[in-house]
Formats: structure tokens, sequence, C-alpha cells
DNA sequence: GTCAAAAACTGATAAAACTCATATTTTCCG
DNA sequence: CGGAAAATATGAGTTTTATCAGTTTTTGAC
């Protein structure tokens, strides 16, 4: 069964969303506007060194976004979940993406053209105000990252990845969280060399912290990991 | 002689601030509620954890904008000049500010109440997109600064450290270009010890690239830097 | 200029993290 | 279900960077 294109108004996240303002004709374009896909695990949904033409919004999946060093090593800024809108930085800026987005699940997004996106922008103050908003909070979460980054040592950077990725992910309830990530992918969130994190992971595995199968990680102690990471905080 | 407030609608900085798309009567309303400040090397314009109450416009000096964490150790986010607009992300976001910002020299800075901001984003759009743009650039400019914390070495980061304080600081037409910062404030720019920025300062000096006079750095050969800071890029 | 404090510098050593090599396990395709 | 490819895991050795201790130079007040 292929994943259906949802309606605008009847979107889930409507009232979450950059357009929880808008009003229903404004809904009603952004609908006839925007362009439904899906990407499978791995595959790019836009490109670092391209022109951005429009924004995207995760209808659901998960989404790293991150560039790649020419040595080959990718540094992860950002992990998008349903719901979030990615691209938007570019699009405002003027400038070509700095950063690639690509898929971690199966994921569905909707595309918005610029045109169309431009256009709510500058009718509706509420969704510029918005708009302003998410960008004033991306900028502190890019800060906190970079100092983090700065002053922590690998295993408190790990730890505080781990607690990311359950705080990103984790579904209403489930507890307690797994998640199916790559120590490739893991490394590149938290800047470090792929053995390094896996040492460390046994190091939580050996303290009962978190298991493991495959690339499955289940946190069973999340408060273990908050003093770990904020050891020195 | 004391410093003078200037008048807004005279102010160097009319025409390339986030204010340069207001009107007369704008300016004119900007002026009156402004407040005018001075601060001697090393005194703090807003510190750390506090509410934010306006927006500071600063009118020259050097300002850096850091982060302490709790061993001591300072992380420089931002580097502010002349013309620059400080503290607006916090006012923005409604959160306490999560950095300080400290004179680097003699400064001189308009205090801008969060009222008076608030009000000219609300009423004029064109202060507002530029406002919108002012955050999408800055948040390019960290994870930019994050990508490099991530992926390159120490001596790459100070190199391109001394280009950012030369395209930062550097004066129309004054070559070589000369500045004066301790060792202490450039290891926190660079993110490392102060040591290893000492040393590698002494290799750029063996290469001809710089030379020192006490805290004063000048640089020589900036092309050199330039390679040397994208060496795997 | 003089002197004390602060800052810059140097060297030795230690710690953190990276790299490379290799073994083991998991994944998944036929 | 079997087997190859990919990913995880572990060990040894090296590099990078931090820390500590000490010396020299600079700075700024008197």
């Amino acid at each position: 069964m292929k994943p259906q294109a949802p309606h605008c108004q009847s979107c889930q996240f409507k009232d979450s969303s950059l357009f929880k303002q808008c009003h229903l004709h404004e809904l009603e374009e952004l609908n006839e506007s925007k362009c439904f896909n899906s990407y499978k695990k791995g595959q790019v949904i836009f490109h670092e060194g391209n022109r951005p033409l429009g924004i995207f919004c995760v209808y659901g999946g998960k989404v790293k976004v991150s560039r790649m060093g020419s040595d080959g090593k990718e540094q992860i800024i950002r992990l998008a979940k349903k719901g979030d809108t990615l691209g938007y930085r570019s699009l405002i800026d003027n400038t070509k993406y700095t950063a690639s987005a690509i898929a971690l699940d199966e994921t569905e997004v909707c595309f918005i053209p610029a045109t169309e996106f431009n256009k709510l922008v500058d009718e509706n103050v509420k969704v510029s105000t918005d708009l302003m908003k998410m960008l004033a909070r991306a900028l502190g979460d890019t800060q906190d990252k970079l100092i983090h980054l700065a002053m922590k040592p690998v295993r408190e950077r790990l730890a505080e990845a781990l607690l990311l990725l359950k705080s990103t992910y984790q579904e209403e309830g489930k507890t307690p969280f797994s998640i199916s990530i790559s120590r490739e992918d893991l490394s590149s969130i938290v800047g470090t060399a792929k053995e390094t994190v896996i040492r460390f992971l046994s190091e939580f595995k050996e303290d009962g912290i978190i298991t493991t199968h495959g690339s499955e990680i289940t946190i069973l102690n999340p408060e273990k990991l908050v003093k770990i990471s904020s050891m020195y905080d």
C-alpha cells in the first residue's frame, strides 16, 4: 500500500506546524501547490550545494541534515522528525544548501514551492512571526551544540546524543526507548570516530545503561545518561 | 572628551543596520527611546542567564559574545563590531541570555528597549524581513562554526580565526592587519587550550605568516592562512 | 625608569581520541 | 537456510591536544 498524500486541512500537523495560524483558504492553496513524496532509507531529500526551490514538511519518518567533509567524514547538524520543517534557512538566506537532508527511515515529505512559501510568509504576519521564532530557536540549538562540542568530552556528548535521539524520536508511552541507528551516524552526531562511539557504548552496556541488538540501541537508564551528559555543567 | 550619543537619523549605520528601511518618524521614535552607553575593556554588556530587556546596537569598539563553562573555560560564539546588533536572538525566542556580551575594547553601544523593538518589528514588515534574514545568516554562520570545530584540527581553526578577526575588524585600507588580542581569547575562539594556540602562533611566526609584539598580532601573509585553513576543504 | 603583576612563551608529560588491523556478529539476498 | 557483504566490536599503536610547571617578556601604575 502506497502512502497517501494528506490534505493540508486534515494533516495531523495542521495545528503544530509552521502553518498552524493559517486560514482555511491559505491551507487550501497550500494543499494545491504542495507535492508529496516518499523516500527510502538513505535517499537524498535535498543536496548540499544545490539551490533551494522550496521547503519540506516531514510527514513521517526520520531525517538527518548533515554536511560532508572532503575526507568523507560526515557531521550531522540536525535530526528531523514528523512535523518538522526542512530547508527554510537557505531559502530565507537566499543561499545554496550548505547541508544535505537524507532519510534515515522510510520517510514521507511534502514539498512546498518557494513562490507559495514566500507568498504565505509575506501575506500572513503570524506565519512570518512563527518562522522568525523557529529560526531563533534553531540558532539557539545550534549554539548549544557548538558549545558542547567545544567543551565536553566524547563520553558526555555521546550520552547527550542518545538523549537527543530519545527526546526526538520516542513515541509517547513507548518505554524503554529503542532506536536503530548505525554507529557511523551516531559518531556523526557526536562528532567523533566510529570506533570511539563503539567503545563508549560498550562501557554504557557494562554499566547497564543501555543494551544493543545489532544496530538497535535500547536506553534502559536515561537518568544515568543525564548525569553523564551534564557531568560538568 | 566623552563620547556623544549619536542621533539615530544621523547615525553612521543608519543605512546599513537593521533599521535601514525605517521611516524618518520611526527613527525619531527609536532615537527617543534608545539609551547610549560606554563600556571599558572587560565590562559586561549583558550577562548569561539574565532576561533580555531589549537589543544592543554597537556604535563603536569590539565585543565578544561567549559562554562560560563550569570549569571556567570560555567559548566565544561570535565577534561583533560597530554596526552590529546584539541580543536579538534571546528576545525573539523569549528565553534568557545563553551567552554574555563583553567589551574587548573601549566600546559604545545603544540600547533599544524591547517594547520599542517589538513595536518596530510588528509595524514595519521590512524591518521584520531584514531581521529574519539576519537570523538566517547567523544560523548559517553558527552551523559553519560547528562543522569546522568538528572537522578541522586546531592549526586550521586557528588560521581561520585569524582570518575571521581580519575580516571582522580590519579598517579599510589598513594593511597589514594588526589586532591586540589575548591568547586566552584567541583560544576561546578556536576552542582549544591557550598553550596550544601559542605553539601554533610560534609556528606561524617561524613561517613568516605573522609577527607579534606582546599581545599584538600582525598578519603578514593572509593568503597562506587561507591555504592552511582550507587545507582539507 | 622601576617594580610588581599579568601575560606570553617553552618544555615535559599525560590524557584523549584517532587510525589501522583484525576478529566477530548481524544483515539480507538468493 | 546458507553464505557473502556489511556492520559491530576489540586491540595495539600513534597522533593530537591538554595539563602542569616553570621561565621570560610585557604591561601598567607609581
